[in-house]
This record gives C-alpha cells, sequence and structure tokens, in this order.
RNA sequence: GCCCGAAUGGUGGAAUGGUAGACACGAGGGACUUAAAAUCCCUUGGCCAUUACCGGCUGUGUGGGUUCGAGUCCCACUUCGGGUACCA
C-alpha cells in the first residue's frame, strides 16, 4: 500500500468529525489545561501559509498535552467585527454580516484541511449577538464602577455615591480625568445631570471632552495602538488630533498593576519590555510655578527635580488651557495664530516637522526656588497630553530645550560640574552639581541623583509640588464612529447618559440603508430606524472599537452556550486561564494591554478567579512571503536574467512565484500570464536559463508570492505542511516561506510509511526490539519531550527523521517500538500517525494514547567518547566505559599510543578531566 | 535618539562553556531505467596534502578579554531586523 494522504488525511478527519473526539467537557478528575490561539480576522483574502504557523504549534502542545494526560481546551473563533468588510460594505453595499459570514466559511474549510483539534463546539464570533451580550454587559459594569486607589482596586460606582454624599472628595483617592473637589453639601446639592457629569469624572467607563486620533479618511477615531507613526494601521491614512466626546475605558487607572502584573507571567522578556514601555512608568515631582501678575499657578511635571535652578523659561503645549489665561493682550493675535496653525497640522506633519517654532505668551513665571522671572512660551514640542501639557526648560540639561533656547536667543545656564553646553546639552543623569543655589536650598556639590531627592523632599516640605508617577499608557478611546461593531447598550435620558437594564441585552445592531455617516455628520446608526427605547429615548450611535470583542473572549470560551452569564463560576473555576497563548508580537500594545485590563477589572468585581489572563505566551514569528522578480529594460518588452541585469536599465517586476521554480522562471507560463507579456523576449547567459532575482517581503496579493495552504495539503498533505511549517526554523522566529524544501518533509513521512509497508505487506510483528532501537526510540523520547516543552519543534523534527533512519536501517518491525514512535509523531502528524495507528490493529484513536516516559537504562551508552586535547590544541578520542572512574579515564588518556607523539621531550603540568566530555593535558 | 533581538557553509538552520556545521534543501557524482520521474548510495565550510586508508592548516560579523578550552561568557565596535519616540 503506497502513503496516499488525500484518502489518509479525508477519512480521520470525517472520523474525528463523526465521533466528536476533541470534544471537550469540564471533568475534576484530570487535570485542565487551557491551550489558546489568538483568533483570526477573518478576511477576504483567506488563510495563507503564514496563518497556520502558531495553530499548528498550539495544535502539537494541545495533543501533547491530551497525552500527557491533561484535559486540554482548545478552542477557535472569529474576531468578526473589523473595518475591511465595513469598507468593503461601503463599496458593494454588500451586508458585512454576509460578507463576515462567507469570509468564516472559507477560514474553516482552510483550518479544516489542516487537521487542528480544535473543539468547534466551543466557536465564538464576537459579531454574534449572543457573544457581544457579554461585551455589553462588561461594558455596563465598567460604567458602574470607579477605581479606588487605596484599595487598589475597581468598586460599584454606588460606593463612590454614597461616599461623595457624606464626605464630598475630601479624602477620597480615586483614579479620575481630573482632580475635584466638592463638599457633601454641594454634592447632595447638585441635579442629576451634575452629579451624572461629575460621576464621569470617575465611571471606568466614561464620556469626556479629549484629544482623540481622527482619522478622516476612515471617519472615525483611533485608539493610540491603531495609530503607528501619525497613520493608521488598518489602510495607512493620515491621523489628526481633535477634541472630542467620547466614550473612553480609564485603562489608566490599572497602569501600575498592569505593570507590577507582568513580572508574574512567563511570556518573553522582549515582550514584557515591549509593555513596560508602552505604560512607560516615570517617577518624577509634580511642581507650581507661579505665574507673575495673576493668581495662577502652572503645574509641571519633571523627572529632573534637581534642575529647577537652570529654568530659564516654560512652555505650553498649544493645546495647554493655561494659553489662555495667561497671554497678554498684546501677544494674544500672535499666540492665536500660533495655536491655529498647530491645530491645522496632522500628527504626521508636526512629527515629521522637527523645525523650532514657538511663540512667546507675554507672561512670566516665577521659578520657586530661585525667584527669577522666566518668560512663558508656547511651543508645539510640548504634547498635550502627556504630564500636564506644561513644562519648566532646562536648556543646559535637555536637548529639545536647548535647541529652542539656541533658536530664540534664550539664556543656557549649565548645572553639572564640567558640563560643556555651548554646542550640544549635556542631557546625562550623572555629576556633581553646580550653580543650584536659592535663598532657602542649596543643591551645589550633590551628585545629580541625590539632588533630586532632596529637591523632592524640599518642594514636598514647602508645599510647592509632590511626588508623582507618571504614566504613558492613555485611557483608552472606545467609540468609533462606525457601522461594524458592537452597539452601547446606552441611552439618553434627558441628556444624561443611561445604561439600558440588563434584561435589554443584547441590544443588537440595527439595519441601515447605507454604511456611511449621515448628512449631518452622525455616525452611521444615525440612519437605523427606530433607533430608541421603547420609551422613545435615543441610543447611542457610536459603537464599539475591535478590541471590545476580543478582550474577554478567552473566558467566553470556558462555556460558550451561557446565556445566564459570560461565564458560569463552576466553569470558570475548573478553567481559571489560559495556560499557553500562542500569537503574532503585534499585539503587544493593543489586545494583550486591553484583555489584560478587562480581566483584571472583572476579577476585582470576583466576576473572574484570576487576575491576569494568559500565564504562559508564546510568539511566533511571521512567515513572509518570498518575491520573484523579472527585470524588464527599460521600454522594451525584453526581460533580462538577474546575473546580467547590471549591464542595463532595467525595472524590476514582480512576478507570480507560480510561474518560477527554484528561482528559474518558466518563460512559457510567463508569456502566458498576461496579454502584456505575450511576445515578452528574453536575454539569458549561455544556458539559456532565465534566473529570477527574490526579496523577501510581506506575503500579499499584490506582490503575487501568495502561497495558499490549501494547495500545499493538495500535493502534500497537511501532515507534511505541519512539518514543515515547523522545520522551517524556530517558531519565535520570522522567516520566509520557502517551499523549496519541503520534498525532504515528504520524503521523510514516506520512509515513516516504509517502515509500515513494503508493497502490501504489513511489516510490524511481535519480534523482540534490539537495544540498538530501543536506544533510538528512547532518545527520541527523551529529545522530543524536552523540546516540545521549548517550543524548538525545528530540532524535533530533525530527531524524527534521524530515528526513523535508523530504524529503517537496522529494519526494526517490532510493534513496540513503532507504535511509541507514532505517539511521539501523533501531535505533529496526527493523520499518518493515526492511520498507522489504527492498521497496528489498536481500537482507540491515538489520542487515547500515552506519552511515553524516557528510560534512562537504554540510554546509557556503551562507551563514552572523551577528546584528548594538549594545551587545549590538537585532539584524539579515547573510548571509555560509561562509568570508568576520572582517575583511570586519565591514566588511559597518557597511556594512548597517540598520546606519546604529543607527549615527546614535553612536561605534563596538569591533566584535566570534564567527566564525559574531554582530557586537556597541559603541557610545557 | 532610546529599548530589545540577531549575525554560523550556496540556502533554511543544529550545537547544557567541551570533537562547530545536527537535520534538511540545493549542488556534484554514481546505481536502477531505452529515457524521464520516483527511489537508493556516495561527496559536499574553505585551503592544502594524497597511492589508498590515516592526515594538516584554517574557520561561527570585527577587535580585545576571561578560561586548560569560547559560536556560546565579558568589554568595545560594525551591520541588519523589530519595537518606540519631541513622554520633559
Amino acid at each position: 500500500m503506497e502513503y496516499n494522504h488525500r484518502v489518509i488525511e479525508q477519512r480521520w478527519q470525517q472520523y474525528w468529525k463523526d465521533n466528536a473526539t476533541y470534544h471537550t467537557v469540564i471533568d475534576n478528575s484530570r487535570p485542565k489545561y487551557y491551550v489558546l490561539d489568538m483568533f483570526p480576522y477573518p478576511s477576504g483574502a483567506g488563510l495563507h501559509v503564514g496563518h497556520p504557523l502558531g495553530y499548528i504549534a498550539s495544535d502539537i502542545y494541545s495533543r501533547y498535552k491530551r497525552l500527557q494526560g491533561f484535559n486540554v481546551l482548545h478552542p477557535m473563533g472569529y474576531d468578526a467585527y473589523g473595518l475591511p468588510a465595513e469598507q468593503y460594505a461601503i463599496q458593494t453595499g454588500q451586508h458585512p454580516e454576509i460578507t463576515t459570514r462567507q469570509n468564516i466559511a472559507r477560514y474553516r474549510s482552510q483550518l479544516d484541511k489542516i487537521g487542528f483539534c480544535y473543539d468547534w463546539d466551543r466557536e465564538v464570533r464576537t459579531c454574534d449577538p449572543r457573544y457581544y451580550h457579554w461585551t455589553q454587559w462588561a461594558f455596563k459594569r465598567m460604567f458602574d464602577s470607579w477605581y479606588d486607589n487605596t484599595a487598589d482596586k475597581a468598586r460599584p460606582i454606588a460606593d463612590l455615591e454614597s461616599y461623595l454624599a457624606e464626605h464630598g472628595t475630601e479624602g477620597l483617592n480615586a483614579a479620575a480625568t481630573k482632580k475635584l473637589n466638592i463638599s457633601a453639601q454641594e454634592w447632595n446639592d447638585m441635579d442629576p445631570k451634575a452629579k451624572s457629569d461629575t460621576l464621569m469624572n470617575y465611571r471606568l467607563a466614561f464620556l469626556a471632552n479629549t484629544m482623540v486620533n481622527w482619522c478622516p479618511k476612515l471617519g472615525t477615531v483611533l485608539a493610540n495602538d491603531e495609530v503607528s507613526e501619525g497613520l493608521s494601521i488598518r489602510g495607512g491614512y493620515p491621523v489628526e488630533q481633535r477634541l472630542m466626546y467620547q466614550w473612553c475605558l480609564r485603562v489608566s487607572a490599572y497602569a501600575d498593576r498592569l505593570l507590577r502584573g507582568l513580572d508574574r507571567l512567563d511570556w518573553s522578556d522582549s515582550l514584557k519590555e515591549t509593555q513596560r514601555n508602552w505604560i512607560g512608568r516615570s517617577e518624577g515631582a509634580q511642581l507650581n510655578f507661579h505665574v507673575a501678575d495673576t493668581d495662577i499657578d502652572m503645574t509641571i511635571f519633571t523627572t529632573r527635580a534637581d534642575t529647577v535652578f537652570g529654568v530659564t523659561f516654560m512652555v505650553l503645549a498649544p493645546e495647554s488651557k493655561y494659553v489662555d489665561m495667561i497671554t497678554t493682550p498684546d501677544h494674544r493675535a500672535e499666540v492665536d495664530e500660533y495655536v491655529a496653525a498647530t491645530r491645522r497640522k496632522t500628527e504626521r506633519e508636526r512629527m515629521i516637522d522637527k523645525k523650532v517654532s514657538g511663540v512667546f505668551t507675554g507672561a512670566y513665571a516665577i521659578n520657586p526656588l530661585s525667584g527669577k522671572r522666566i518668560p512663558i512660551w508656547v511651543s508645539d514640542y510640548v504634547l498635550a497630553g502627556y504630564g500636564t501639557g506644561a513644562i519648566m526648560a532646562v536648556p543646559a540639561h535637555d536637548s529639545r530645550d536647548w535647541a529652542f533656547a539656541r533658536h530664540f536667543d534664550l539664556p543656557i545656564i549649565p548645572l553639572i560640574e564640567g558640563a560643556d553646553v555651548s554646542e550640544a546639552s549635556f542631557d546625562a543623569k550623572e555629576g556633581i552639581m553646580i550653580n543650584s543655589e536659592g535663598p532657602e536650598l542649596n543643591l551645589n556639590g550633590l551628585t545629580v541623583k541625590d539632588a533630586i531627592a532632596r529637591t523632592k523632599e524640599f518642594i514636598k516640605e514647602k508645599g510647592i509640588g509632590d511626588v508623582k508617577v507618571n504614566y504613558r499608557l492613555r485611557d483608552a478611546i472606545f467609540s468609533r464612529q462606525r457601522y461594524w461593531g458592537e452597539p452601547f447598550p446606552v441611552y439618553y435620558k434627558d441628556g444624561i447618559p443611561t445604561m439600558l437594564d440588563d434584561r435589554d441585552l443584547p441590544l443588537l445592531l440595527p439595519e441601515v440603508d447605507k454604511y456611511l455617516p449621515t448628512e449631518d455628520g452622525q455616525p452611521p446608526l444615525g440612519r437605523a430606524k427606530n433607533w430608541t427605547t421603547p420609551e422613545g429615548y435615543p441610543l447611542e450611535l457610536n459603537t464599539m472599537p475591535g478590541f471590545a470583542g476580543s478582550s474577554a473572549y478567552y473566558l467566553r470560551y470556558m462555556d460558550p452556550h451561557n446565556d445566564e452569564a459570560l461565564v458560569s463560576t463552576e466553569a470558570n473555576n475548573y478553567w481559571r486561564q489560559v495556560d499557553l497563548y500562542i500569537g503574532g508580537t503585534e499585539h503587544a500594545t493593543g489586545h494583550l494591554i486591553y484583555s489584560r485590563f478587562w480581566n483584571k477589572f472583572l476579577y476585582d468585581l470576583g466576576l473572574v478567579v484570576e487576575d491576569e489572563p494568559f500565564r504562559r505566551l508564546v510568539n511566533q514569528g511571521m512567515i513572509q512571503g518570498r518575491s520573484n522578480f523579472v527585470y524588464r529594460i527599460k521600454d522594451t518588452n525584453t526581460f533580462v536574467s538577474h546575473e546580467l541585469k547590471k549591464d542595463y536599465d532595467t525595472t524590476p517586476i514582480h512576478v507570480d512565484i507560480n510561474l518560477v521554480s527554484n528561482d528559474i522562471l518558466d518563460k512559457e507560463a510567463f508569456r502566458q500570464w498576461r496579454p502584456e507579456f505575450n511576445t515578452a523576449e528574453f536575454i539569458t547567459a549561455d544556458d539559456g536559463i532565465y534566473r529570477c532575482g527574490y526579496a523577501v517581503e510581506k506575503m500579499s496579493k499584490s506582490m503575487f508570492n501568495v502561497v495558499n495552504p490549501d494547495d500545499i495539503v493538495e500535493k502534500y498533505g497537511a501532515d507534511t505542511l505541519r512539518l514543515y511549517e515547523m522545520f522551517l526554523g524556530p517558531l519565535q522566529q520570522s522567516k520566509p516561506w520557502d517551499t523549496n524544501g519541503i520534498d525532504g518533509v515528504n520524503r521523510f513521512l514516506k520512509k515513516l510509511w516504509g517502515l509500515f509497508y513494503k508493497g502490501d505487506t504489513f511489516l510490524p510483528d511481535n519480534s523482540e526490539p534490539s537495544r540498538e532501537a530501543l536506544r533510538s526510540l528512547h532518545r527520541l523520547i527523551k529529545k522530543v519531550t524536552a523540546d516540545i516543552e521549548n517550543f524548538s519543534y525545528n530540532t524535533s523534527v530533525a530527531a524524527f527523521m534521524i530515528c526513523v533512519n535508523e530504524l529503517s536501517a537496522m529494519k526494526c518491525h517490532s510493534s513496540e517500538v513503532l507504535s511509541q514512535l507514532l505517539i511521539l509523531l501523533a501531535p505533529f502528524a496526527p493523520h499518518i500517525t493515526e492511520q498507522l495507528w489504527h492498521d497496528l490493529g489498536n481500537e482507540n484513536t491515538i489520542c487515547d494514547a500515552t506519552w511515553p516516559v524516557a528510560d534512562d537504562k537504554y540510554l546509557v551508552e556503551d562507551s563514552v567518547n572523551y577528546a584528548v586535547s594538549f594545551n587545549g590544541k590538537a585532539r584524539f578520542n579515547i573510548q571509555v566505559s560509561p562509568d570508568t572512574p576520572s582517575d583511570e579515564v586519565q591514566a588511559r588518556a597518557l597511556a594512548d599510543p597517540a598520546a606519546a607523539r604529543w607527549l615527546e621531550g614535553k612536561t605534563v603540568v596538569k591533566v584535566i578531566v570534564v567527566p564525559r566530555k574531554i582530557v586537556n593535558i597541559v603541557i610545557k
């Protein structure tokens, strides 16, 4: 019988489906293990070979854990809300739900062909009302919560209301948009609208006027992680800053816990570092500068409290509220113009344009330590969103301040001994302070570190400032002016935002005639008919962003059909958290922050039992495309082979990689590829071979370098695809897809088959396995077990190849050895192993087998190879038995005939014996 | 600028501080075949040596260091990836 992957794979996929082999239920008699993939957005392009990389890795781990006796939860679903379906809907009028459903069907059929062990009964889709019910429900809970900094957790908003009624804001330590000062009396006298506005300052889901990233082209706001370098991640359109009234999540309240929580997670250091940077904790001081001739105090944030004596001017962000308050009449026009000009620029323009610009406000501040009058300027190099939107400028020790001072000819006072600030600022936080003596404080002679500490102490004592920790992490903007997302469970009662009752959830996404904003600029939901509560109150027109649905999906998999709760206590107590999460690094600052926030919030409310959602996380690398190029001589239809192109003036053109094999172009196929190439001529070397150039790029249709897994499965089979993707290189590493090596893996499977079948003869028998065969097997068990734990799947595959080669060479037909080999290979290549397992006469599926344990007695070597070196150089080998004592090894090494040659006329200084490794003889 | 990570044959990549280059691809040679495909065997870092078997030198981006011994550890640098940024 020949190895026929088509028949085998189809047969067992059907069998697993019919027998619900991978259906998972709570089983208290077995330990659980939860393996999760980052669920995909079902795009119209379908899967390419890069997508399954992580899925294969997690599938291997799931099957491995299952064989080890764990009750493994391994689900899959779809992150189904998103922009592409909506953009497509705008162009075609096709409802995004239809597109999404089609794309999901395509994804599913592609995934099924690869033979994953998902429990599809647990599938979730974020756009399914039975799913987004719980997204809305969680949002409602956030609206009804505030963050108590003292208890360091979220608490019900009702607690805050009673506190305010009794104490006002006196002694309140809450995460807030801005610090309020309200007495109990004032609170109690407020009308409902004023109370609502006040509570918005504390709610974890709140409405606020904030600077948002507005993307005009997409017609919506975007969160910080959805913007990179001033362009939207989706589409790459320019983004500008705009003040808008938006729903936000108070993620910043959790900044410190998100940071501290990282220490307990088994994630890669680089990913944790990325999150640390994104959270951006910085310790410093807040300090008040009095504005001369007014009663205004301006608060600034600095990490360099030691440099206050070097402050020669102050700078406000153009958006700062202080600008309006302090600008003097004679500078008003100039300042207004500058502020307006800044506002006109997009974020990107502001970033690109690094020219120094700014205007003087006419106002002066008093340096609180030196008492000097210093001018206050406005400049766009100060950001409104960080700190207080105002800075004290220390040109001697900050390069941005230095550039500004130089440009506007402002004084520069060096504060650190030996620092030359005539050509550049001295930014390092080290040295001895000078020029830092005021009426009440003298820092001269202190180190920078001590000076910072001393100044912080001083400003605290004097009440002119406070020690303060600042975070870069912003609150998440949660409104999107789009159609294809979760509707907010919110209506407006007399202008007061109010939550729908739990009974009225889910609030279904309404139908609209078009997926565009309304004529008067409302979001698409403005087009929905009767978009009100039964009482006639208007419903919220925004929808939630993509990360809303993906923030708690791992919880829903635990109990996906529950209509009473997001997850039952029973299911949550059993499955607890994700033990292994596999996905790309691109979610480091988005999904992985939001999920942790969301989970911590639910934890605070006692709704889930674990504080962190993902215990262990592995990032798979990206599989890039390998594009091929042909080189057309300018203004002709003649193409020149890669090695000759330097002699011509050519334009590189992407060529479909399906027309190329090992970088050699199929010229005839190329001519037929596109009409304009029908008459193509080729210039090649004498061998007549046209060689293409190549480049590693993103896998995409436009570069004609997409490899569809379906084609690989059709030609080689899913088992080959799975093994090959793992064999390609370390899982965590990005690498280009290269189909060239796939034959080797396919050959390996054929060899494996050859251990069982020769023609129609079934070879396995009950013969006693040889010691060599057992050693080969147990070496494999040891290697593969260790490799799977470390995700070194590429070396596992190599180990399988070696073992199969060895077993073939020794013609091992022992079914005892062969069945163990199959169990080891089953996670990697489930179909062929299932078939052969069945052929060995097993009734159960191979998933019910038990993972073998390596027995050291087979691993003991007959002899140990010691390398003998002299002064660490030339070497020869001696063979001794494994239990030979070192003394004897040493004696044997010195007595060896080969040693005589080296030792002639030399003195042995010492001999070093490293157990089982080397004997080094130091000679003189 | 800052923070990570990487650099090993023609290629993808292996190597708890202990015989560098596992495994695979590609390439070259051979067997089988009328031929091709498939399959199998041999060779394959570079240089040198050779009548065969033995062999010699050199070699993991560069320069130093630690060590009996360094691809691996330390310092400095170069290049390439990734993340992030007027974050005060």
